[in-house]
DNA sequence: CTGTGTGAATTTTTTCACAGCT
DNA sequence: AGCTGTGAAAAAATTCACACAG
C-alpha cells in the first residue's frame, strides 16, 4: 500500500526537494494532455534535466516507476502531490499591504495551488481597514491572535527591507514556520524555520555579470528553440 | 551534452556569481553606516555564510583583502559593482502588461539599482496604448524594432504560462540575452542566453514539504539570531 | 598578532553504468 | 526488448588549515 511515508526530511537534500515542484508541474501538464506514461528520459527532455537525476531524486521517496515502461503520469502526480504536502489547502497570511503586498494578494497563481491568503496585516493606519480583493487589512498587533487561532504556518512578508528582520522575528515568535520574503534582505531565522527570499534585483544582477563578461555575442542568429513548439 | 565553451568569463561557477549580489548588498549596508573595513568573518556572520566561502568566492576575481586587516568596504563595493557590470544603467523591456506586469513596472526596487524599464509590450488591444506609470504599452510586434534600435539585452517576461515559451523564443530571435521570467514555466533557451524564473508558488511548494514532513515543530523559542555556527 | 588567499581534504551533488524487473 | 532503481565513480562545491603579508 502506501509506499510513500513522511520520512525524516533530514535525510533528503534540499536541492532535491527544490526540484520536485518542477517535476510536478511538468507532470501535470502531461497528464492534462492525456499522457499516461512517461520515461525519465522524456521527462528530462521536457525539463532540461538528466534522466538519471530524475530517477535518483524520486528514489529518495520510494519506487514509482515500472521497469521497462516508465512512470504512470497520473500516479506520479498524486505521489508528488502527497510528498510535497499539497493534498491540503494552506492558509497564508501576508504582512505588508503596500503596493507589492497588494499585487501579491491579487496574484491569481496562489489560490489554484491551494495557497489561500487569508488575511493581510500592516502598520500603516492609512491602509488598515481597507480591503484588497476581499480580504481586510488588519493592524499587525493582531497577528499573534490570528495565527494562533487559525493555526497559520506560512507567511508572506512584503515590507520594506529595513523592517523585514523585525517583522520576521515577530512572526516566528508567534509560530510561523515558513516565510516567503519579498524584501531585499538577508533575514536570519532559527533552526526549524524556512525562509525563501524572492529578489528580482539580485537575479538581474547575476545576469548582468554574464552580459558584461562575454565580449562577443558570437553565435547570434537563429536560436534553435529545440521544442516542438507550435507557432 | 554541451558544456559551455567559448569565452565565458573565466570558469567561474554560477553558484559563485549568484552569491555576489548578496555580498554586495551587505557591503553597501556596511558602507552606508560608515564601516571602513570588514573581515570575512564579520561579513559571514552578517550573511550566514562561512568566512572561507566568502574568501574563496572573491578569490575567483582577484585579491581584494589586506592580510591582517580584512577588506576595505568602499573598495570592495566598487570592485563587486564593476565585476557584476553594475557601473552602468541597464535598459529593460517588459513583455506582458497585465496585472503582474503592471506591478513589476511600478515596483520601486529596480530603478535605484540601475534597471530601467523602458517599454512594455502586450498583445492585448485593450491595454495597448495605455500607460503604466509613465511608460506606454506597445504592441508586441514592435519589439524587434525597439530592441534593435535601443540595444536592449534584458527582458522581463510576465505573460501567462502557456505563452511564455513562444514569447521567449521571439525575444531571443530578436537579440535578447537575459530574461527574467515570471511565468510558471520551464523555458528552454539556447546557449548564451540566461533565464531566471521567479516562481513564488514553487518556493511555497518546497516549504510545504518541510512543514508536512516534520511531525513536531519542536519548541523553538525566541528567534535568536544566533549564528548556528556548528562546532 | 590578525586575517587573507589558497592548495588540500572533505562533503555534497551529479552522472555513470548495469543488474534486474516487467 | 525497455527502463527503473541504485551502488559506484566522477564532478562540483564547500570547508579546512596554514603559509605568509601587513
Amino acid at each position: 500500500m502506501g509506499a510513500v511515508r513522511g520520512q525524516s526530511p533530514a535525510e533528503i537534500p534540499d536541492v532535491v526537494v527544490e526540484r520536485l515542484p518542477h517535476y510536478l508541474r511538468a507532470l501535470r501538464a502531461l497528464r492534462d494532455e492525456g499522457t499516461e506514461v512517461v520515461s525519465s528520459q522524456e521527462l528530462g527532455e521536457a525539463l532540461s534535466v538528466t534522466p538519471a537525476q530524475i530517477r535518483k531524486d524520486l528514489s529518495y521517496f520510494g519506487r514509482f516507476g515500472k521497469q521497462g515502461r516508465g512512470y504512470s503520469v497520473p500516479h506520479l502526480v498524486l505521489d508528488l502531490t502527497r510528498i510535497l504536502g499539497l493534498e491540503r489547502a494552506w492558509p497564508v497570511i501576508l504582512i505588508g499591504a503596500g503596493r507589492l503586498g497588494q499585487a501579491i494578494v491579487t496574484y491569481p497563481g496562489f489560490t489554484p495551488e491551494g495557497f489561500h491568503i487569508q488575511a493581510a496585516f500592516d502598520t500603516d493606519e492609512a491602509v488598515i481597514g481597507t480591503h484588497i480583493a476581499d480580504i481586510e487589512v488588519r493592524p499587525v498587533r493582531e497577528v499573534q491572535k490570528y495565527v494562533r487561532q487559525k493555526g497559520i504556518e506560512i507567511a508572506i512578508v512584503a515590507v520594506p527591507g529595513e523592517q523585514a528582520q523585525a517583522v520576521i522575528d515577530g512572526l516566528i515568535r508567534v509560530g510561523i514556520r515558513a516565510i516567503m520574503n519579498y524584501a531585499p534582505s538577508n533575514p536570519r531565522v532559527p533552526n526549524g524555520v524556512r525562509v525563501r527570499t524572492i529578489d528580482p534585483v539580485q537575479a538581474l544582477q547575476t545576469m548582468t555579470f554574464h552580459l558584461t563578461g562575454q565580449q562577443h555575442p558570437e553565435q547570434q542568429a537563429a536560436p534553435k528553440p529545440a521544442s516542438a513548439g507550435p507557432r
